[in-house]
DNA sequence: CGTCGAGTTGACATAATTCAAGTAAGGTGG
DNA sequence: CCACCTTACTTGAATTATGTCAACTCGACG
């Protein structure tokens, strides 16, 4: 039998139901049993993605988006001259293909990093919600501005910020949003992408992110080993690389009622 | 008295009514009498703005958001050692700090290039939307969503695109974008921009912006005159800048019926 | 007429890339 | 269980793109 009320577990989050979709955006707001059986009315039976998997090729007609269940994915563009820019990491929790909610052709590709298991939801099913349970339809909005703002850190990272910043404001990225879902993670975390992904994620070659890494771990602000990172000192590095934890808070006061 | 059908103009767009939110959203479905009524019911005075004056300060509590009707805005993070980076420029038509939405505390600044005519509206009001008028949410959502494509763009033009390239990316967006509200544009435009707000806009220094300018103006891509800017190949310059028209086709098909 | 902001240009400094070579680690087939 | 292969990581030297600093021009504006 599903499990159909907010229970709190040992991390402080509601478990809700079977449901990708209704886990997550029950860590922003209790759902309604309506809400969740909605939510599990048009979301499609989740899959298993083997690492390496292209999820969405750039350029392909798509329908879906998906909720990352388990899992890494890394969405990017390719340039006419062959290099690629990683425009965003995704972890569990996360929304991913939102872009194909507006366009047929996908904008970006998706790959999986590790293994995966993902919620797949058609987009044609956003108008049920947006009918029928306005408040689940603005909270999908406002998930997805939040990865807006994100990404716009990103953007003055990459515009203006040494090479070293860049990589600092990475790792201090992916150790907050990993913590979101994984209480256990605080300061160490295992670092998945090779030093060329997160150059093609910083603007920078896998060379060079290699000696920043090296720069910041003699720093004494980072440290590793067999393929982990831990943040040292998460404020100077935070400091020094102009980074901003933006997981903080989200004003959910202009929400519409649950139906 | 009020003109609340859609009327083609010789710019082939509808005239939909005196509000901002129903002559954007009107560009792209026709939208219902009741529609039209509850934006203008929900929309408040249009205000004029002086040249120079900030909108909105990163880090200031905000709740509005707005319609651009005349004029150019930038919207901006300042970094810790005093640089900036403009995150993007907005033309007629924009919808703008839309960030706030979801932040109480505004994560950029947005400030007045020209002198401006704005239309304001309050965060709260789109609970009023998503409960009555469900596709006039979706549209903004839609509209929100291929703003963060295009931010995705911009992002892969500063992490992996030469200062020519970024250069180039930004005319060609100015031009494209202002000619989707103006029709008489159509490869010259007012660069209303000093070259080190372009600077700050492709991650570059203005002295470098200036050169390169002068570069793509001996390449014969563009030509400039007395504060306007001629793009005079196109084709060659979005080849040479890896640029895309994001604008041709949004998939409308989703949205729910109107109300 | 003088001031000020913006554009232009040259010389020099520096950050990051490229190329190249070598090392460590993990996976696979015999 | 070892030998081999592949992939990623590491490091140095040379190169290139972009930034910095400084001086000068030009036009707008009061």
């Amino acid at each position: 039998m599903k499990r159909l009320f907010r229970i709190e577990n040992e991390a402080g989050r509601g478990i809700v139901s079977d449901s990708c979709f209704a886990e997550r955006l029950g860590q922003l707001v209790e759902l309604t049993r309506s809400e969740i059986a909605a939510l599990e009315r048009i979301e499609e039976r989740q899959r298993e993605v083997k690492r390496g998997t292209l999820l969405q090729r750039e350029n392909d007609e798509v329908s879906e988006l998906f909720v990352l269940r388990h899992g890494w994915v890394i969405s990017y563009m390719m340039l006419a001259d062959g290099s690629r820019q990683i425009l965003r990491l995704h972890f569990p929790g996360d929304f991913i293909g939102t872009a194909s909610i507006v366009y047929e052709q996908a904008p970006s590709s998706l790959a999986a990093i590790t293994d995966l298991v993902i919620c797949p939801f058609d987009k044609r099913a956003l108008r049920i919600l947006y009918d029928e349970h306005p408040r689940l339809a603005a909270l999908i909005f406002l998930i997805t501005q939040a990865e807006h703002v994100s990404l716009t850190d990103r953007l003055a990272s990459l515009g203006r910020t040494s090479a070293k910043a860049r990589v600092g404001a990475l790792l201090l990225d992916m150790r907050d949003r990993l913590r979101t879902m994984d209480k256990d993670i605080v300061d160490s975390f295992p670092l998945k992408l090779t030093q060329e992904e997160i150059g093609d994620a910083a603007g920078l070659t896998g060379v060079h992110v290699n000696r920043m890494m090296r720069a910041l771990a003699e720093d004494g602000l980072i440290a590793r080993s067999n393929g982990n990172v831990t943040i040292r000192d998460g404020e100077a590095l935070a400091e020094a690389s102009n980074y901003v934890n933006r997981f903080a808070t989200l004003d959910l006061s202009w929400l519409p009622k649950a139906r």
